[in-house]
RNA sequence: GUCCCCAUCGUCUAGCGGCCUAGGACACCGCCCUUUCAAGGCGGCAGCGCGGGUUCGAAUCCCGUUGGGGAUACCA
């Protein structure tokens, strides 16, 4: 654009004003409740949390401006699809809480949802594409391909060079009649392709970077080339937001909505893009299926809130704030402006996707803590399924003691795990054995709380402290640690005074006893 | 190879020409609190890749460079 040589005061007419991301307008003239984005997963296997974090931003959006939310399955390849795959995807979104407004399940005006069952439709457009010249026959063999694209001297473009491209019906007519194989290329015009995008502003590509490319199989399959952008046509899509990934595939699908435009399929409108910074694992790739902590099922199993997952994956390339990192989907759909997502790359840190966790942990009440960490001790057997009264009590109970000790709901089991036992299981792990000097210790615990009148935290604390700190001079540390593994079995558990309010007289010095056994008189 | 994108603490980010002596968070290190472990409080460590411009003034705008990433399938 500005030229070396030029002089400043040359350039002074040349140079345009930069236009920041933030003056573009996002709605492109559509009142807000008309906008409509997409979150399209193929159905193979579990969600990755970068898809997530599409379909969270795509989610956010649509909220924000009280549009609609599409969930469409991208189930073309229909040998790594099954159904019980596609089912683990609906699972997962509404296990995040991103409720879908049309797509499988919901139905919409714009169905089928899935892929798999729009077959016919695809099949029209397709013969609409080559009827109107937009698309083409190529029976050139990958060989062939890969052979001239070899060829061409260094420097030069790759990809398919348009051999096929101006072939006479009379030559597609003989070569049909030979019976050679044929995929459908887009004929890519000649020019410059350019689009503003929500992240990133002006991007631009010149036709012969864009090669014509397939969008059939010679079996007659439509690839994902054709079907994407022609469901969201179909599906009046206002906003495309998706990986960086795809920003390169971006240009041929510019090509295919204007041939859809031409000849009046779909509504017609090309859909702004916005091209999210993809996520990257550990070392300096992108976060790819194989890596550990990519997949969601793990997060679940482990014990991740939604929300609080989402939370992290929202601090992936935006901010709701300068000095705030801990929100609710509520607050980031109120908040949610794309054109202040980041557009570099961002790194899955899981240290800080933990500490986010454990945040949302905390924001949680004594009844709802309680419910969330129910599968996760009914899983253990710790608790009856359904679980008892007793069972209730005791978790709403423990609540506020472990609210603030667990990263995850599934650490509950480890430091919990002795509220539940009855008196027999609890171990004492070789590890953690008591000393002989224990044993006075023990001896007056017992009998400190063994007739106390009313059997509350403070009260045991009080009693505790009298016996043993005042009454033995022990400081509280060497006073109390024997009595926290005596009763929990462990050398932490959450506090001991309340601890054993919860666990009640009859059991406490029912465990005092049984440590006070293996000690010598 | 070619095209495209990106560039602030180790990591995620705030920053849209003066509020920057660059703010927050995670991690890390101290101290405080304390019955363990946490949580919490206080403090610390640590960053604008480089070179040119534009400007009275640049982390911020422009160019170049270097580095990183993505895409280059009859996968999605």
């Amino acid at each position: 654009m500005t030229n070396a040589h030029h002089t400043a005061s040359e350039n002074a007419a040349e140079v345009q004003e930069p236009r920041a991301i933030s003056d573009v307008d996002v709605l492109g003239g559509l009142s807000p409740e008309r906008v409509r984005v997409r979150f399209p997963p193929s159905p193979t296997g579990n969600l990755h949390v970068g898809n997530i974090r599409s379909a969270l931003f795509n989610y956010a959006f649509a909220r924000h401006f009280g549009g609609t939310f599409v969930l469409r399955i991208e189930d073309t390849d229909a040998a790594r699809s099954t159904e019980e795959s596609m089912r683990g995807v609906l699972d997962s979104l509404e296990w995040l809480g991103l409720d879908w407004d049309e797509g499988p399940l919901k139905g919409g005006p714009h169905g089928p949802y899935r892929q798999s069952q729009r077959r016919e439709i695809y099949d029209a457009i397709i013969a609409r594409l080559v009827d109107g010249g937009f698309a083409y026959p190529c029976f050139c063999t990958r060989e062939e391909t890969e052979a001239r694209t070899a060829a061409r001297p260094k420097g030069c473009a790759s990809g398919y060079d348009g051999f096929c491209r101006d072939l006479s019906a009379d030559e597609v007519a003989a070569k049909r009649q030979q019976g050679l194989p044929a995929v459908l290329r887009m004929r890519v015009p000649e020019g410059d392709l350019e689009f503003d995008d929500l992240v990133r502003g002006p991007v631009s590509f010149h036709s012969k970077n864009v090669p014509d490319y397939v969008i059939v199989r010679a079996n007659g399959d439509p690839l994902y080339t054709l079907v994407n952008p022609v469901d969201d046509a179909l599906m009046d899509i206002t906003h495309v937001l998706r990986g960086e990934d795809l920003l390169s595939s971006t240009p041929r699908q510019i090509v295919l909505y204007r041939a859809l435009s031409s000849l009046g399929i779909g509504s017609g409108r090309v859909p702004m893009f916005g091209h999210l910074p993809i996520v990257m694992g550990e070392g300096n790739r992108r976060l790819s299926k194989r890596d550990e902590g990519s997949g969601l099922a793990e997060y679940r199993e482990r014990g991740f809130l939604p929300e609080g997952l989402l939370n992290y994956l929202a601090l992936l390339g935006w901010a709701i704030a300068e000095d705030r990192d801990v929100f609710t989907l509520a607050e980031m759909c109120e908040a949610f402006d794309i054109r202040r997502v980041n557009a570099n790359p961002a790194r899955f840190d899981p240290r800080k996707c933990l500490a986010i966790n454990a945040d949302h942990i905390r924001m949680l009440g004594d009844a709802e803590l309680a419910a969330r960490l129910t599968p996760f001790l009914t899983e253990a057997e710790l608790i009856a399924n359904p679980p008892s009264e007793a069972d209730r009590a005791m978790m709403v109970g423990m609540a506020p003691l472990v609210r603030e000790r667990i990263n995850t709901l599934s650490e509950i089991v480890e430091l919990a795990e002795f509220l539940f036992l009855s008196d027999e299981r609890i171990h004492i792990e070789d590890k953690v054995a008591l000393k002989p000097e224990a044993a006075p210790v023990l001896d007056a615990a017992s009998s400190a709380l063994g007739d106390l009148a009313e059997w509350s935290t403070a009260a045991i604390e009080q009693a505790l402290r009298a016996g043993l700190v005042e009454g033995m001079g022990l400081k509280p540390r060497l006073a109390f640690g024997p009595l926290r593994t005596a009763v929990s079995g462990k050398k932490i558990s959450p506090p001991l005074f309340e601890s054993m309010e919860l666990l009640g007289r009859d059991s406490t010095l029912a465990r005092l006893a049984a440590a006070r056994e293996g000690l010598p008189a």
